[in-house]
RNA sequence: GGCUAGGUGGCAGAGUGGUCAUGCAGCGGCCUGCAAAGCCGUGGACGCCGGUUCGAUUCCGACCCUAGCCUCCA
C-alpha cells in the first residue's frame, strides 16, 4: 500500500486514485528564461522517480509537467538580449530538455505552455469573473478577490488576517486587498499582448496552471507537485481559481520537494548561489547527479556539496563494482519485481511506498550489493547473476543502475544518455587499448615476480587516475 | 512578527516507546607478492529542560537553534 504525504492535511495517507488503475499527475515547470540549475534539476528528477515507481505499482499514469513561457521576467530578459521573447523560450526549452534528458529524466506525457492555452485561460477568468471572484481594476488588470474564497490559505496553514498583518504595504494601488492577485495583465507598449473581453494583455502566473491543469486532466485530479516555494502563494492560489470555478474539489493529494541548499541557504536564482545543471555535468556524471539527489528524502533539505557528489559517486562504483562482469538487466514493464516476493524487492518496494523514501530503498541496494559480492566470493556465480539482475531491476525503478558497469567505472560513456563522452574528472590522457597494453606488460612482469616493474606499471596508471584490481579472473581496472 | 518544516554518531542519511538502518571515513582481521576491490568484526548518536511511562532519541509541553514562506522563485 502506497503511502504519501499531502502538504493539504499535513500527514501521511494512504494512496487512492480517483478512477482505479490510473494517476493523474501535475508538476509546476520551469519558467523559461534561463539554464535549469540543480533546484530545477530536484523537481525533475524527484517526480520522474514517483512516476516512474507509480507505473512500476501498475498504475497507468498521465504525467504532465508544464511550461511557463510569458511572463515579467521572460520578457525584461527578451529585451536585454534584443529578441524576441518567442526565441529566448524555445531556447530554454530546448536547454532544458537537454538536461533533462542527460538525467534520465523521462518526458511527461503532457507539456503544455501558457501562451498556447490563452484560450482556456481567458474562459477560465470570464467564469471567475462571472460568478463574483474576481474584478477588473481602474488600470485594466483583472484581479481574483481573495476575500470571497472562504477557505484560502488552508494549504500553507496561514490566516487572511496574518497575511495582511505581514504584506508589504501598497505595493499596487490597483487590488482591493494587498492580498488580491492578477488574473489578467494588460500590455504595457510593446510587450508581448493577446486580446482579451478586458483588453490586450497577458495571463497572470497563476491562472495559468489552473487552466491548463484542468484542460489536460480534468476539474478533479489526483496528485499536483512542485517545488515547496510554490506552496504559497502559487498553489495557494490555484486551489482559490479552481475551486472557485468548478465548486469542487480540485485536487486530492499535494506534494513538494524541498530545496536544494548551498551553505545551509537556499539555492536560488535571486541569491546568485546556483549551480546550473549543465555546468555540474561538465564534473559528475548524470547517474550520480541523480543518486545525489535521489538519497535524500524528497521533502527534505538538501545540502549541494562537492563532498555530497563524490559520495553519491562511491555508492555508484560499490553497486557498478557488484554488477560488473553480470549479465546486465533492464527494467522491463513485464518486470518480475511486484510479484516476485523476494526479500530485497520486498523492502525497497516497502520503502518506496512509506512516501517515496528513496534513501531507505537505497539502503536496501546496499545491502544486495554484498550479497551479491558474497555470492561471487563463493562462486556461486548464477545466485549471484540473479541477484544482480535484480540490483539493476530495482535500481531501474528510480531511474538508477540502467548502464553498463564497465562503461560507468571506466567512464567512457554515459550511462544514462549514452553520449558523455568527455567526463573531465576522468580525463587521463591513455586510451583503453594503452591501458590493456600496460595491464598486459604489467601482468607478464608479474609472471616472472618482477613486482618492481609490477608496481611500476600500476604507479603510472594510478598517477593518471586509474586503479588496477587484481581479481581470480585477471585484472580490470577503473577510473577513479 | 505570523505560519511551515527540521535539529540523529567524524560526514551524509533512514528509523523506532525497550534487539541491526545504510553509505563514506576510522580501527582490527581475512584475502593479496604488495595493493585495490571485496568479505567479516568493531567503536561512536539521537539540540536543551521538564512531563507521561516500568522504560523515551521516539509521545506531550516550554526553550534554544536552523531553513523556508509571508515579494519573483522548483
Amino acid at each position: 500500500m502506497l503511502y504519501i504525504h499531502n502538504s493539504l492535511t499535513r500527514s501521511k495517507q494512504p494512496f487512492k486514485p480517483i478512477t482505479p488503475g490510473e494517476v493523474r499527475l501535475y508538476v509546476c515547470g520551469m519558467t523559461v528564461y534561463d539554464y535549469c540549475h540543480l533546484g530545477h534539476a530536484r523537481v525533475l528528477v524527484v517526480f520522474d522517480s514517483v512516476v516512474r515507481y507509480l507505473r512500476q505499482l501498475g498504475y497507468k499514469v498521465i504525467y504532465v509537467r508544464n511550461i511557463t513561457d510569458i511572463d515579467d521576467k521572460i520578457i525584461r530578459r527578451a529585451e536585454e538580449n534584443h529578441e524576441d521573447y518567442s526565441v529566448l523560450t524555445a531556447r530554454f526549452i530546448q536547454a532544458m530538455h537537454e538536461d533533462g534528458d542527460r538525467l534520465g529524466v523521462l518526458r511527461p506525457d503532457h507539456e503544455p505552455c501558457a501562451t498556447r492555452h490563452i484560450g482556456e485561460i481567458i474562459a477560465l477568468i470570464q467564469k471567475l469573473l462571472d460568478k463574483g471572484y474576481a474584478y477588473q481594476a481602474h488600470n485594466g488588470d483583472v484581479y481574483y478577490d481573495v476575500s470571497r474564497f472562504k477557505s484560502y490559505g488552508a494549504l500553507s496553514g496561514k490566516q487572511l488576517e496574518d497575511l495582511r498583518a505581514g504584506a508589504r504595504v501598497a505595493v499596487d494601488e490597483a487590488k482591493d486587498d494587498p492580498l488580491d492577485f492578477v488574473l489578467w495583465k494588460s500590455a504595457k507598449p510593446g510587450e508581448p499582448s493577446w486580446e482579451s473581453p478586458w483588453g490586450a494583455g497577458r495571463p497572470g502566473w497563476h491562472i495559468e496552471c489552473s487552466a491548463m491543469s484542468m484542460h489536460c486532466l480534468g476539474e478533479h485530479f489526483d496528485i499536483h507537485g512542485g517545488g515547496l516555494d510554490l506552496q504559497f502563494p502559487h498553489h495557494e492560489n490555484e486551489i482559490a481559481q479552481s475551486q472557485a470555478a468548478t465548486g469542487h474539489k480540485f485536487v486530492n493529494v499535494w506534494m513538494h520537494n524541498g530545496f536544494v541548499q548551498v551553505d545551509e541557504e537556499k539555492m536560488s536564482k535571486s541569491l546568485g548561489n546556483f549551480f546550473t545543471v549543465r555546468e555540474v555535468l561538465k564534473h559528475y556524471h548524470p547517474e550520480e547527479v541523480r543518486y545525489f539527489i535521489l538519497s535524500s528524502h524528497y521533502r527534505s533539505p538538501l545540502n549541494y556539496t562537492e563532498e555530497h557528489l563524490l559520495n553519491a559517486r562511491a555508492a555508484l562504483t560499490r553497486f557498478y563494482t557488484a554488477l560488473r562482469g553480470l549479465p546486465g538487466a533492464i527494467l522491463s514493464p513485464q518486470s518480475s519485481v511486484l510479484g516476485s516476493g523476494d526479500e530485497y524487492s520486498r523492502r525497497f518496494m516497502a520503502a518506496m511506498d512509506d512516501d517515496f523514501n528513496t534513501p531507505k530503498a537505497f539502503a536496501v541496494l546496499s545491502d544486495l550489493a554484498r550479497q551479491i559480492n558474497t555470492l561471487r566470493a563463493q562462486d556461486a556465480a548464477q545466485q549471484a547473476a540473479q541477484l544482480g539482475a535484480r540490483l539493476s531491476e530495482l535500481g531501474g525503478i528510480v531511474g538508477l543502475l540502467q548502464g553498463d558497469a564497465d562503461s560507468y567505472l571506466q567512464g567512457t560513456a554515459g550511462t544514462l544518455s549514452g553520449s558523455l563522452q568527455s567526463l573531465t574528472l576522468n580525463a587521463t590522457g591513455y586510451s583503453n587499448e594503452a591501458i590493456q597494453e600496460l595491464i598486459e606488460q604489467r601482468n607478464a612482469a608479474r609472471e616472472n615476480k618482477k613486482w618492481a616493474e609490477s608496481d611500476r606499471i600500476r604507479d603510472l596508471l594510478k598517477a593518471r587516475n586509474i586503479v588496477l584490481e587484481d581479481g581470480p579472473t585477471g585484472t580490470t581496472w577503473r577510473r577513479t
